[in-house]
DNA sequence: AAGGCTGGCTAACGACGTTAGCTTTTAGCT
DNA sequence: AGCTAAAAGCTAACGTCGTTAGCCAGCCTT
């Protein structure tokens, strides 16, 4: 019975592309275990359980789709960088659904869990993208749950196929785009 | 063994309930039976099984909710039929966190289906207040399809108590709401 | 080479969803 | 009122899943 070299990077990252394949909800302790040729209970050597592992998927998410963010907003402001944070953001949540909806599934955090400090990134990142508009001190936060808000809505929507064929979704989301850049900008 | 004289709507309105109390995730068939005074099996000659019966609670979310913007609606026009719309559908959403949940759960619709109609009336409230404002034919469905990915991306975002404390939500909500009517209204 | 940690395994349990099949109530027809 | 058949409850049982316990083999250290 040969080693399988597993650590919980490689555990994570095979959930992760699980997640994405077959969706949130079909990353089971056994079909993840088969995909990496080792039984179920072999996971708890690396894992904390199902808990645990869904967990730090949305961390791996978060913390991918952080470091995207930080690559397209670099050398842009005010509505370039809008769009490109947005575009970005939402590319992230359609190519990888299954991590996406790992982050929505997350119960509360404490800070320090490397999961915050991820998150942190990511809002920091679309706080950067406010610092491109004339935003009064006291609306920041409110400007920034409200971007917040309207990609994740979106995104989730989008990916739950909610909104009906018709008119092109890609449509909706630049005339969306635009839509907040000339708000912010008054 | 006397009756417990259930039919479906009873089934699913105590599913409702104990979503909302204990978390959508936690409406089980045994919990549900219990809840009933009856057992688990007992509950599948009511009902077509746990799919069946989240969808069950969908539709009568979306009812729910569509009714409550009907009445909010009444006699309101532009700003005021706006944050009354905005105001009521936040507000089901935080008092009814287990029914709203089954809304997003749900797989893909087809036409006919009761949950499609009780759909269709929530759209079609959000579409009476956005002709409050004047808006190109063409970018109505944007407009559309931008407000409800900002109420559905603000609850949800709220129920899971992801928004830090610090800034008052409320607070937040309403600048949202001023935010998307003066951008409507340009 | 020895020995201990580490990462795999099997076995087993409990919770859950679901099906099958039995029994009793109840409603409707004559 | 009595009979019958459908409806609504039940128990028993199965498969899946998450998880724990406990065993054993391979690798790293010395």
């Amino acid at each position: 019975m040969p080693r399988a070299g597993l650590d919980p990077a490689v555990v994570v990252a095979a959930a992760a592309e699980l997640a994405d394949e077959a969706g949130l909800g079909n990353v089971t302790m056994g079909s993840l275990a088969e995909r990496l040729g080792v039984r179920a209970p072999s996971l708890y050597k690396h894992v904390d359980g199902q808990a645990d592992l869904t967990r730090r998927i949305a961390t791996l998410a978060l913390t991918e789709l952080g470091d995207a963010l930080r690559d397209a907003l670099q050398g842009r402001a005010g509505p370039d960088a809008l769009s490109a944070a947005a575009q970005t953001f939402r590319t992230y949540a359609i190519e990888h659904p299954g991590r996406y909806a790992a982050t929505v599934r997350v119960t509360s955090v404490q800070p320090g869990d490397p999961l915050a400090d991820a998150g942190t990134r990511v809002f920091e990142s679309l706080a950067a993208v406010l610092r491109g508009y004339r935003i009064e001190q006291a609306d920041t936060i409110h400007a920034l749950r409200m971007l917040r808000s309207l990609l994740h809505g979106f995104a989730t929507l989008e990916a739950s196929e909610v909104f009906q064929l018709g008119t092109d979704i890609d449509e909706s989301f630049t005339w969306l785009v635009g839509f907040v850049d000339r708000g912010l900008s008054t």
